[in-house]
DNA sequence: CAAGAAGGTTCAGTGGATGAAGTAACTGTA
DNA sequence: TACAGTTACTTCATCCACTGAACCTTCTTG
């Protein structure tokens, strides 16, 4: 993909629009609920399950020591809280409260109402996209 | 869209991931080059033409006090310059300076080589996808 | 010309993010 | 078993991003 692919660039142009709204409206969503995008992301990742810091640093794609940060403003509102593993002493398993779980779900909800980027697809398109989109991300192991 | 349609939850799901990842690309080809996301998405605005602040804001999605910060460090650094508008003195035409649109596009170069998601898809998929995401965006006035 | 609106700036305060240094716990090896 | 090295998380200093309120300057309108 070295050479300048015209396609490529309308595509990423495209998606930066996109990613810029998407983000902006996740933010919004998020906000109306008292909490960061950083924080609403955190705990998106850990209602289904909970997970080691670690994990968590690479699903935000930050620093682990900025995922410290963001679970000690979500443990003092009380939304999740630090397990420690019993198989391994040194990991904190951060797993969300009820309220935590809650919240989440009401922000998810929101985020629904709010994604009016999709609302100029129909249907059958919306399946082509979520079909693209997963063709994109490399499969998870985890 | 108040209903919880599954295939919306999908494909919110999808754009999540993606937008997390596409933002995490673009941050790291823009701080390849000594530049924050934010001000290279800046500098990406003005690039082709110069704008004043209050779209710049608009683009961004953020609060004009905190576009007046970005163009302060852009300009620091010789990337930008504050012009004024003759036709309304109030208004300052944020344009770029030839070290500004150099660096904007060797950003750009490295963003095409590092938007590896798109390697998972064909030629005639890209074109889908582009397409689709046009559809999302609601077409600006400006 | 006076009142109000609009474009930018300043300031204080919060949160997000990094990198380096530190602590505690695990693992492998002799 | 001892200990060297690694891993998981924390702490700290530092910077940037972002907001909201107060402010100045410049239009615009009656």
């Amino acid at each position: 993909m070295t050479r300048r692919d015209p396609l490529d660039l309308e595509v990423i142009t495209a998606l930066s629009e996109l990613t810029t709204r998407f983000f902006a409206d996740y933010d919004a969503a998020a906000g109306a609920h008292g909490l960061s995008g950083a924080q609403a992301r955190l705990l998106a990742l850990v209602v289904t399950e909970p997970r080691p810091m670690s994990k968590l640093a690479v699903g935000l794609r930050c620093e682990p020591s900025n995922v410290t940060g963001l679970v000690d403003r979500l443990e003092k509102h009380g939304l999740v809280e630090r397990r420690v593993d019993a198989q391994d002493r040194r990991v904190k398993l951060i797993a969300p409260t009820e309220a935590g779980s809650e919240l989440s779900a009401r922000v998810w909800a929101d985020l629904n109402f709010a994604a009016e980027p999709l609302r100029g697809l129909e249907q059958p398109e919306r399946i082509q996209l979520r079909d693209l989109l997963r063709k994109m991300s490399p499969h998870r192991a985890d």
